[in-house]
DNA sequence: CCTAGGATTAGCT
DNA sequence: GCTAATCCTAGGC
């Protein structure tokens, strides 16, 4: 493919075990390179939600809305958020439950321009910060959902090198607010806050 | 049937 | 910091 100068130093989608708890999917993808028809970034803030957990919308079991969470691992679970947004998640299973990562935002990379213009020409660390914008900026639509992530329109590329990790409480939410379930580059600017 | 409340964001005070 | 936007799911009656 084409538009990577180190191709040949990532790793395809196979070498993620999405059969696993959502909460060791999500560190383990950040860094990994996300592309829409060839548009996106790089990882760099992920969540874990699985269905022990009241913050996640797997929790009380398969409904019309989550069940996508309850496919196959490795395919795409889209939601929208406050009838505006549009976000996207990497299903994960854990035991046979539904579970997911839900993607929170990307260092922009691959098709700045469409990116930039998808988002009003807003500053580089805007367009990619936060689930809302993931969704808008990569053009997430409902008809993405349960789609395989491991086939066009969508690429997962893992770093090989294991990257520093900075972790804490999940953002937005009203229940589970203890678990330590999100994940961030260490110091990227393009996180949707800061870890504290 | 009815209503409350979001895994959010942008814009204004 | 506060709140409107916007819609639809989930839960209560």
């Amino acid at each position: 493919m084409s538009g990577f100068g180190a191709a040949g130093q990532l790793r395809q989608l196979g070498s993620v075990d999405f059969q696993d708890d959502a909460f060791r999917v999500a560190p383990r993808l950040i860094g990994a390179i996300l592309l829409v028809n060839g548009v996106g970034g790089r990882i760099v803030e992920t969540e874990a939600y699985d269905h022990h957990d009241p913050a996640s919308h797997c929790f009380g079991g398969l409904t019309e809305r989550n069940k996508a969470m309850f496919g196959p691992p490795g395919c795409a679970y889209v939601y929208r958020s406050y009838g505006i947004h549009w976000c996207l998640n990497f299903v994960c299973r854990e035991s046979g439950h539904g579970a997911g990562v839900l993607i929170r935002a990307l260092e922009p990379l691959h098709g700045l321009e469409q990116i930039s213009a998808r988002r009003g020409h807003r500053p580089l660390r805007q367009l990619c910060a936060g689930p809302g914008r993931v969704g808008q900026a990569l053009a997430i639509q409902h008809g993405y959902n349960g789609h395989p992530l491991d086939t066009p329109p969508f690429e997962v590329w893992v770093a090989p090198a294991a990257l520093p990790i900075s972790v804490g409480p999940r953002i937005g939410i009203s229940k589970g607010v203890d678990t330590p379930w999100r994940f961030g580059l260490t110091g990227s600017k393009f996180l949707s806050k800061p870890f504290l």
